[in-house]
Formats: structure tokens, sequence, C-alpha cells
DNA sequence: TGTACATCAGTGAACGCGCGTTCACTGATGTAC
DNA sequence: TGTACATCAGTGAACGCGCGTTCACTGATGTAC
């Protein structure tokens, strides 16, 4: 019946407990304390019991890295589920549930989002690519975004066709249906401010970077949301 | 005639030669490897006798910090000397030396301007502040700031005259004379639009996590800049 | 100019620590007959 | 159902490592007379 052996129940119950005790450490006391041996010692087994489930502490980081981006997609998409129909609405919760993450796990969006980039960079880059993408695929399929590039707002902007292919490999590796004709120039633009402005003043909050004490800080956000939400012609 | 000993030159010339290293350490392996003993080595002397000269490694790193601070507003302050008159030709010419600073060096960038706040942050906060209010200070103090907040721009924004108090706060920190009336709300929010939109996209850069592969950044950064040019009046 | 003393940069040994990783092993769980 | 064997999660000792920090010290530099 169960096809699934003890062992296997056992290994994946201490597989969940490892990774566990890692987030915790890394919330904690910062990246530099998810030790192999301080995991191990969490859980009450002895350090080389962990080479049974990661190759390497780099290994085992890289994974927590995954599994954060994961979690945090789930977070984000569970949050759209619960908001109807409107595209603003959507994209509004998105972004105010993104900013909520990061300023409830802040070790964890420093790991993920502003670590340099090592020679593996590229890994991460697609597992986070896959996060924002993933949520605003649909909206571009739809056609949704149509960003205000003739007006005022585009000064010198070079040729968007040549990220226009880089955003169409972006979202077919992220295995996101995109058709192309939905990726013009401005939607293209469009999703680069969106993101500048949300990292910016998301990352800034975190890190306590503002060059002044901030007051109103959700407001703020607003704000510049709202401000968004006009250059696409949706205020 | 010299009033400077033999014993206070050469401190003084080894108290360079630890921060040389120290520096380049960050640069060429990152802040783990910024370790008393390998600066140390490094300069071919023992560890304990770094004690002569920092209290502890982290009072080595935390006035590495302030080192880095006070290099980059030399620099932008370089920069902007050489750039004649026009208000816009001086904010473009620092925005584009601060992202050119970041890209060349971004183990520096990550660990002044991206690491969460520990306990004592407030002082990192303070000597960050110091770079980018400096520059900015001046230009807000002969009033060559007016972003339009009565326009479309504004949506649910809250009372700004909070901010007008811890901006001025934070000016007489730092050491700038800013006349309380060139605090107006509007300048307020300029200020707070256009750190948010270069960092965010400063960051982004440094760090890759821009959701796909940008090409023309130069181009995009400038277009950005334009942008917010605009947005004051003055593109 | 010479001597006695004070300063203090740097030494070298030692402390206790935690780390990742290896290895031969034990013993419970699972499987084939 | 019982027995023989295979699997494999976890052990415990050991490896070599680098770290921050302390301490009593040496010896060159500086100072006061």
């Amino acid at each position: 019946m169960t096809e699934v052996t003890r062992r296997e129940r056992l290994r994946a119950a201490t597989e969940l407990e490892i990774r566990q005790h890692a987030r915790a450490l890394l919330v904690e006391h910062g990246r530099d304390a998810v030790t192999l041996r301080a995991i191990a010692r969490e859980l009450g087994i002895t350090a080389p019991a962990l080479y049974r489930y990661y190759e390497s502490r780099e290994d085992l980081l890289r994974q927590l890295c995954d599994e954060i981006c994961a979690d945090l997609a789930t977070e984000l998409h569970a949050g759209l589920d619960s908001v109807d129909e409107a595209f603003l609405d959507k994209i509004f919760a998105m972004c105010r549930a993104f900013r909520r993450w990061a300023l409830a796990h802040p070790e964890e969006f420093a790991l993920v989002f502003a670590t340099p980039q090592d020679e593996s960079g590229k890994r991460q880059h697609d597992q986070f690519a896959g996060v924002f993408l993933g949520i605003v695929g649909p909206f571009m399929a739809e056609g949704a975004i149509k960003a205000d590039t003739e007006g005022a707002l585009l000064f010198e902007l070079p040729d968007l066709s040549a990220h226009q292919d880089a955003l169409a490999a972006a979202f077919s590796t992220a295995g996101i249906d995109v058709p192309p004709e939905a990726l013009r120039p401005d939607a293209v633009y469009f999703l680069l401010r969106w993101w500048v402005r949300l990292y910016g003043h998301v990352a800034l909050e975190v890190f306590g970077r503002f060059p002044f004490d901030l007051k109103y800080a959700d407001r703020l956000f607003d704000s510049m949301l709202h401000e968004l939400a006009h250059e696409i012609g949706l205020a």
C-alpha cells in the first residue's frame, strides 16, 4: 500500500528538519552562522551525518537559497490568488507582499538579492528571475501592460529589441509562456522601471540606507506604486 | 624643524599599508577574507602587532567602512568640481560617477550599502548619509530643486513635513548648511525618488539581479536620469 | 655630546575555539528467497 | 514466517586548518638632563 518506506519517511523528515534549522540559523545569526556543525548541533546529530543529504556546505547553502526563492514565489502567488480580477490590484498586492516579506526576512533578502555574484551566479539569477517573471508574465501575456513610451518619459532610450529577445529567453527559461508580441519595447521598459523602483525602495528600507530616517514608509511605498501605475496609464 | 618624529612617520606609513592590504583583501576575496591574520601576513608582520592600530577586528572593519565612504565622497566631489555650472550636469555627473564606482568596487559597495543593519548600524548610516546629502545639499540650498508635486505624480502622499525635520536633522548631522526653507516637501520627495531609482538601478546592476541580462546598461541608466530630470522640470 | 630612562612597534608562543571533511564503523531498516 | 544479505542513516575519532586575542618579551626610537 504505502509505497513510501519507513526509511524514506524518516529521511524526508530529517531533510525537512535540516532545512528548518538552517533557515533558523540564517534568520537569527546571519549567513556566517549557517555551518554544518551548527546545524548538526541544533538537530542533535553529528556533522558528518549531513553528508548523507548534501555534498558540501556550499551545496547546502545553494539549496537553501533556492528554497527561499521558492517559498517567496509561493507566498507571493498565494497573495495574488486572493485578489480578484483587476490587474492593478494584483500587481499592487504582489509588490506590497514582496516588501512585507523582505522586511520580515532581512537576512534571507540579503542572501538572495544582495550577494555579489560569485562564479556560479547564473543559477541564482535564474532562480530569482523565476519569481519576478513568473508573476509579471501572465499580465504581460494578456497585454495588460502598455507603458507610455511615446510621451515625455523616454530619452535617448537605446534599442530595446535586444532586451525583447533577452526577456523572451528569460521567460522561456523560467517556463512561462508569453507570446513574443506581448514583449514590446514599452512592456520591457515598464518592467525595468517597475523593478528598479520596487527593488530600490525595498532594499533601502531593509538595509536602513535611506539618507534619513523614513516615516510613513508604508504610504511612501504606496505612493511610489501609484506613481508607477500612473506611468502605464492605469492610475 | 620636523615636528613629526621618525616614529610617527613609520606609524603613519604602517597604518596606510594596513588599510591598503585590508582593502585589497576585501576587493579580491570578499569581506570574509579581511582577517587580522591575513592582513598581517600580507604586511609581513605578526597578527598581534595590529592591536597597536586597532582595538579589534570589528574596529578595523568599521574604520575600513568609514574610509571607503570617505573615498567615495572625495571621488564624487572631485568629479563634480570638474563640471561647470549647470545643476543638471552636476547631478548627472555625480550619479554616473556613483554607478561607475559601484561597478568597479562591488565588494566595497556590498559592504557599505547592502549589509543588514547590525546593532551599531547608526554610525554607518550617518557616514553614508554624509556622502549623498553632502552632494545634494548645496543644490537644495540654492533652491535648484523644484519637484512637480502638484502634478499627476503624487498619490496619497503622506505628510512630508515630518521628513522635512528628519532631513534637516540629517543635514546638520552631516555638517551641511541647508536653510530650512529649502527643505520643502517637494524637495524632500524629489530626493527620495532620485535616491530610490539611483540605488535601485546601481544595486541591481552590481548584484546582477535584473530579471534578465541587461544590454546597453549605460544608456538605460542615462535614460533613467533624464526621466528623473524631466520630473523636476529640467529635462 | 653623552647617558639614563621612557615609550612603544613588533615578536613569538600560547590559549581555546569552530570549522569542513575523511574514514572505518555500527546497527536498524528493507529485500529476496 | 524465517533467514541471509544489502542498504544506508548516523557515529565518533581524527585530519589540518585558520581564526581573534592575551601576554611577557625585545629592541629600536625618542626624551630629559
